[in-house]
DNA sequence: CCATGGTACATTAACGTTAATGTTTACACT
DNA sequence: AGTGTAAACATTAACGTTAATGTACCATGG
């Protein structure tokens, strides 16, 4: 409730409230012995230093504030935890809000993050692009993970969605399926829409259409995902291969495909994205596109925190090359 | 990069810095031209105060801290979703960490907490309590969530673990079920224990053993749940009812299961706990214990801000009621 | 013996706020 | 005219730090 401070320390030592900051620096201009005094005092105390108090002064924040679209998508639980170690390794802390995919608490989460005077910002763009943040106005350090931001023109650390469209696409054709679908989420977020381009177009390639009526997109949540695949299996029966945006998704395909009693995979095949930790418990186990989602978040943090410290005008964009994972379905 | 202080928007104005803020906070003294004038210019400038700032001013921190153990799973999402929502309508803000059932990265989230001057904890206590946190000590307003703390004395939200025992092996029973197991956590962790105790002792009532080779603790990642489970059943392949701790490891339990070529819930039926967004989509449904995740993390918060604000002396501990969510396995 | 320089501190100021206290001006009232 | 008072501002101080600057003391050297 009540902490204690230099001054507190300062006191009980009898020196300034500055010795004792030094003391605690390990600064010059200081004797061996007071230096030990001090530590002493300070160690049966128990003083934990006020950060915000130190950045105020110093003007170093020393966090990085982080926006991510889905809290409940273990997906983002991996990238976080890159972010907090790569974060907390360079020394600084790590605040995470979700936006649920609503511009308004991206907007909010935006706000709060600058109030709490961020030294930089790793944001997931969320759904509404159209309408979403305007970067070039954020004017502080920031980067965009896992989707490009509006403008495209910041830096990026995002994985190769067209590349992740190829490799399914070239799955699919490898078993021979003919009758391709999609299920995909909102039809503007870039990596959506890169890893439809690059779906349709290698199926294209060896004669295989993708017709309108075999995507549909839908909300990144189970339930949407389980409705929307229902929908497409109805009107168009015949799809033997389907793609989902991601393996959250794809847990709600797989049930709406066991309700509607179609056979996985010997009907349809399914390949999730983004290989979550579900993904290989499930019956039956769900094929995937393998991100690097740890070093996602450990490398766009660090690349973030190098950018604020040296001040490169750095205008870094990663692709991260995406791997088929071939299980069950 | 520079963010806009008072003092720019008093200079532009030309009144002093005092003037500004009083202006900004709709305080008397203060002159109506004057004000609209000044809030023109704070808008113009896209002025956002410095919450650190203003908090060091008026010693209030407004800020909750969170230690979660897991962030992937995603029963923690919803809570800390509760959490959030309830903060930030009393105007605080949320910093989350997790401890990853590590009673090291637990102290650090602490310190980490504490420097950064949190007006509260809530805290889910790691795995290893007999040398976890050491609540006394923390001289920070704190709560603890899903589990008691070490010395059950500090306030609490749980549910009632004991309960949730007692519903499972209900259900069992009803089923007749009459070689039940136990697929745990950490046996020191307070509602595991409370859930064994619970399920074991209602099952003993009607004369069905709980034998100790039917239970087995593991770690709580889905993997080790997979592996538990495949353990458990060599051993003793009788067992024809399986109680997880939870969902999560639940998972793990299912695809061993399945693994192992026993049909669920023919040859053995499974509950887990806590009803995450996942049980409802596995094939088959998983059958689990719903907890009132959100509420859990809501109430908590707002009594730890009531706490806080009121400076109760408050000892509060609440026991939720779980639910028995009956699905297909 | 006094200037020089180093050591080990203290003092002061600043970060961006907010709260308490002062100050100026205008105007009403006796 | 002189006093009181209220409105509308300014000034100052404080929160807990850290950085820059100041100062007392002692030892050293020419």
């Amino acid at each position: 409730m009540k902490y204690v401070t230099l001054k507190d320390i300062a006191e009980i030592a009898g020196v300034s409230i500055n010795t004792v900051s030094r003391a605690l620096h390990d600064k010059n201009d200081i004797g061996i012995e007071t230096k030990l005094r001090i530590r002493a005092i300070t160690e049966e105390l128990g003083y934990i230093p006020d950060q915000t108090a130190a950045r105020l002064r110093t003007k170093k924040k020393q966090t990085i504030g982080v926006i991510i679209t889905h809290m409940n998508n273990s997906f983002y639980a991996h990238i976080l935890q890159g972010i907090h170690d790569a974060v907390s390794r360079l020394g600084y802390t790590m605040i995470a809000l979700g936006s649920n995919e609503n511009l308004d608490e991206e907007q909010r989460a935006l706000v709060s993050l600058k109030a709490n005077r961020v030294a930089g910002l790793i944001i997931v763009p969320s759904q509404d692009l159209i309408n979403s943040l305007d970067f070039d106005r954020i004017n502080v350090p920031h980067i965009t993970i896992v989707r490009k931001g509006r403008l495209n023109t910041q830096s990026y650390f995002i994985t190769d969605s067209h590349q992740s469209g190829v490799l399914v696409a070239g799955r699919f054709l490898d078993c021979g399926r003919t009758s391709p679908g999609y299920i995909g989420f909102d039809a503007m977020v870039s990596c959506n829409k890169d890893r439809l381009v690059g779906y349709k177009k290698t199926l294209e390639q060896s004669c295989i259409a993708l017709p309108k009526e075999a995507t549909i997109h839908c909300g990144s949540d189970m339930q949407s995902a389980y409705d929307a695949a229902k929908q497409l299996l109805k009107k168009k029966r015949d799809i033997d291969a389907l793609f989902v945006y991601n393996d959250y998704m794809a847990i709600g395909v797989l049930r709406a495909l066991h309700d509607l009693k179609i056979k996985v995979p010997d009907s349809i095949s399914v390949i999730g994205h983004d290989d979550i930790d579900e993904a290989s418990m499930l019956v039956p186990a769900l094929s995937t596109v393998r991100v690097p989602k740890y070093s996602l978040g450990y490398e766009s943090a660090s690349s973030l925190i190098h950018l604020i410290e040296k001040k490169d005008s750095f205008s870094k964009s990663v692709l991260n090359t995406p791997e088929l994972i071939v299980r069950e379905t």
